[in-house]
Formats: structure tokens, C-alpha cells, sequence
DNA sequence: CACTGTATGCGAACGGTGTTCGCAAAGCAA
DNA sequence: TTGCTTTGCGAACACCGTTCGCATACAGTG
């Protein structure tokens, strides 16, 4: 029953959403500004608290739409566009899509360059996922952003868990070498949660460390931080690291 | 020849500094003030741009003294105190310090638990050096900030540069297969202009590779990104995916 | 129709921020 | 003393996020 007041109440808080996802891309996060969205749909500062508890709420709201967007070009880049959100406004995903039979390691591949590829080319987003916690938030426990995440997850894994599944994951015995200290349980159960199948928590490990270890290497480069090693571009670095990734992780 | 005006200018930058670094703990870099220093130092905003150009210009000290901080505290992990510099106000290092005859791999793993009990120790200031970059604040070409880091990487690479002398350390075919196309030919000369030996392209993808792995790890720990994993502590994930990557670089 | 309750929008205000400007005081050289 | 430089500050400006109260518009009910 979707009256009509509820319609344009939907299309507003879009239409706050999306002057605030390009107030961020301009000048990032920091400096956004409730008071320079308001003026940008049309409407006194006051009013937007109609519609948003306030600044930390409208920047919640983009981080969720941040983590599906990732999410989004992942799946993309799977060739899995049905995982791919309903969307308003934002561009779908574009970049190249694997081919549908390919190897899990040319699948993580194409997962990895698209995690890269979103995260330099939305630079402020990405700092709004990873980069310094926004004050005054924090995730709530069983919010949004964490179910976002999670799907972000499953994205980042699906090719790693296709390739346990396979038998072809290679799972360094350091990691096995820990399950027994239970270091690894919680993380096992939430990875099950993702991929409907126990993996179990060597395999677990290696996952969340595959992800992470991609995480630094883009983590650096869209901060800048590899700028003072490669003035002019990073990417011959990046990309021979991804490949290495994968020579560790798919053999 | 300092004077006795420069002194006391040299004690109210300190104070300012050590103001605002104790704000920048307590309320994270985002929410610290200028004001609020002024007040904390006794001196009105206004008197402050006597000192700084503002409040960019104070937190660039600030991280400036962050990799600093950093870099010493690695240092002292490695046994090499006489590289620690002078500092004032802030305590010495006090982590555990690897042995003086210790192995390579001894010495990176101390390298890399002292880094990332630095930055989970000081989350407000590891988010400054390599979280989302400050507004207005890009690091200039041969600043302050540029030298600190190189600091930095002087003691990240210690160890593996030392292994690589020894030839201990591990490089993968992946990376030598780079080095004809010139992708790693900048990194080198700037690796070598550290470590004072020129280890080649292929050794330095490896070591940065190796950095940008531990900071990703250390990354996502700070900014609370495996919570969601491991909602108690993930330090058991933390460590056993350090020796993992000390399994990679020194087998 | 009138009545009522709720949702919506906004002007005004409050306390906070970074920054600029001009003026006054202090220190110092000649 | 006269000058010049450095230092400090009060006032002001233009923002910011947020709150409050008051209008207005709309929905449903009698």
C-alpha cells in the first residue's frame, strides 16, 4: 500500500541520498555538509531532520549504499549481475565481467581487480568504508552496514570458497595448526553462514588473510601511500602483488 | 646561537603539539580543534597562527611525529635504540625487544608485532597516518612527512633486507617476472637508497608486497573491520596470519 | 461539510568551528 | 629616544550541526 505521501517521501530521502553521495565524492567525507545538502535539494537544514536523525545518520546511510555498491561490482565482475541490487540513480556496475566457466583463480582474479578498481575510482567512498571510523558512529550491532558487509563477503569469497570445494584451495599448514586453539570458530561459523557449507577454520583463515592482504595492498594505494615508491603509477606493482596472491592461494 | 625568544618559542610549539596530540587521542583527529589546543595552552586561536598556519599545519606536525613514533618503536623491537630519536614529553618504547643475534625471520616478526601493537594502541593516530588523508592536506614533495616515512620503511625493510644479504629471503618467480617490464625499477633505486645496497626490482616487490600485507592485517584490525569475525579479540587470527606471512618471505 | 491528529517544512536561535584583520603591547637594535 | 619586528588578542565573518516552536498541509473520522 504504498500511498502517495509515502511515495514522495521515498523519492526525497533518494534524492538526499544522492546529493550527499556527490557532496562526498567532491569533497569527502569530512567535509560534508548537512546544511550543503539541504541546499542542494532545496530545503532548510531543519527540514532534512524530517527525513535523518542528522549528519552521522546521512553518512550511515552512505556507508550501507558504499558496501553494496562494491559489493555490486564484484558480483559484476563474477558475471553474477543477479546478486547485483536494484538500484536508483548510480550507474550499474561496467567493468569487464570473467568468463562463465573460468577457473576459480581467474574468478578471484577478476573479484580482486574490481575491489581494486571501485576503490580508486570512488577514493572518498572507500575512506568511508575503511579509512577512519566517522565520529560518533559506530556499526550497530545487527544494522545495515553489517548486513552489507556481509554480502560484500560474499562476494570477496565465492571464488575461494568454489575452489575448497574443489579441493584446490591451498590452505597453508600454519593455519591448520591453529584450530585447535580455537582461534578461529567464530570466524568458521560466520564463513559457513556465507558459503552454506563448513569449510572449517584452517580454510577460514586463509580466506579472511587473502582478503586482508588484498585490503593493504589497495588500502595503500588509494591513500597514497605508495606514492613517495611510485610517483607516477602503482598499478605494475599492484597487479604483479594480486597475481602473486593468487600463486598463493590457488597454486 | 638560540636566543632566548627562540627557546620560548621552541617550548610553546611543543606545548601546542603536545596539546593537540592529547586531543587527537581523546576525541581522534576529525573532532580536534583548534580552539580547543588554544584553550588547553592558555593563548587565544588567533595567537596560534603565530605558530601554525593553522589547522592543517598542526596536524602535518602530528603526523610527522606519528611516523616518528612509529618508526621508533619498531626500532627499539629490533634492539636498535640508537636509532630511536630524541623526543620530548612522549615515553621511550617500551615493547619487548628481540634478541641481539636473533634470526631474520625473529627480527621481522618482532618488526611486525611491534607495528601493529603501536597502531591498535594508538588508533587515533594510526588513522591519521593511514587512514582517509586530511582535507586540504597533501604531503608535500620533500616535506617533513615524506622523510619520517622513509624512516619508517628503514626499519619495515631491516630485517628482510638483511636476509636478502644473506640470501634468505624468498623471492617468488612471480615478482622477477615483473622486473623487465619496468615495473619495479623507481621502487628499487628506493629501496636501495635505504638499505644501501641495491637489492633489484624483483626483492623490493617483495618487501613493500610484505609491508603492504601486514598493514592490511593491521588495518582492518585497527579500524574494527573484523569485528564482525571475531567479536571478542581477533589477536589470535592476528598472529598466526603474521607467521604466515613470515612462512612466505623467509620459508 | 467540519474537526482532529499527524506529518511536514521552516525561521530563528544557540553554541561551536576555522580564519582574517587591525591594533596594542613587548622586545630589541641603533 | 627612535624605529622595527615579533607577539598576542579582541572582534568580526562565514560557516557548521542541532534544537525549538510555529505555522501549514494533508489524512481520516465524525
Amino acid at each position: 500500500m504504498p500511498t502517495r505521501a509515502e511515495e514522495q517521501r521515498r523519492t526525497l530521502v533518494r534524492d538526499v541520498k544522492d546529493a550527499a553521495r556527490s557532496q562526498l565524492r567532491d569533497v569527502g567525507a569530512e567535509s560534508l555538509s548537512l546544511r550543503g545538502i539541504a541546499r542542494d535539494v532545496g530545503m532548510s537544514p531543519a527540514g532534512l531532520y524530517r527525513y535523518f536523525d542528522g549528519r552521522d545518520a546521512i553518512l550511515t546511510a552512505l556507508i550501507e549504499e558504499g558496501y553494496d555498491d562494491l559489493a555490486d561490482h564484484c558480483f559484476h565482475a563474477l558475471g553474477q549481475d543477479d546478486l547485483v541490487l536494484a538500484r536508483h540513480g548510480r550507474p550499474r556496475p561496467d567493468g569487464p565481467v570473467v568468463d562463465p566457466d573460468a577457473s576459480f583463480r581467474d574468478q578471484q582474479r577478476a573479484v580482486a581487480l574490481a575491489y581494486r578498481r571501485w576503490s580508486l575510482a570512488h577514493p572518498n567512498e572507500f575512506g568511508l568504508l575503511y579509512g577512519n571510523p566517522v565520529r560518533g558512529y559506530a556499526a550497530p550491532a545487527g544494522g545495515v552496514t553489517v548486513t552489507a558487509n556481509r554480502r560484500l563477503a560474499q562476494a570477496m569469497l565465492t571464488a575461494m570458497i568454489g575452489a575448497f570445494g574443489a579441493g584446490t584451495l591451498r590452505v597453508p599448514d600454519r593455519y591448520t595448526a591453529l584450530v585447535s586453539d580455537d582461534g578461529g570458530r567464530v570466524l568458521a561459523e560466520d564463513i559457513a553462514s556465507i558459503a552454506g557449507v563448513d569449510v572449517g577454520a584452517a580454510a577460514a583463515l586463509r580466506m579472511i588473510g587473502a582478503w586482508a592482504r588484498l585490503h593493504g595492498l589497495v588500502s595503500l594505494e588509494v591513500f597514497n601511500q605508495l606514492h613517495w615508491l611510485y610517483p607516477d603509477d602503482a598499478r605494475p606493482f599492484a597487479e604483479v602483488e594480486i597475481e602473486a596472491q593468487l600463486d598463493d592461494v590457488f597454486g
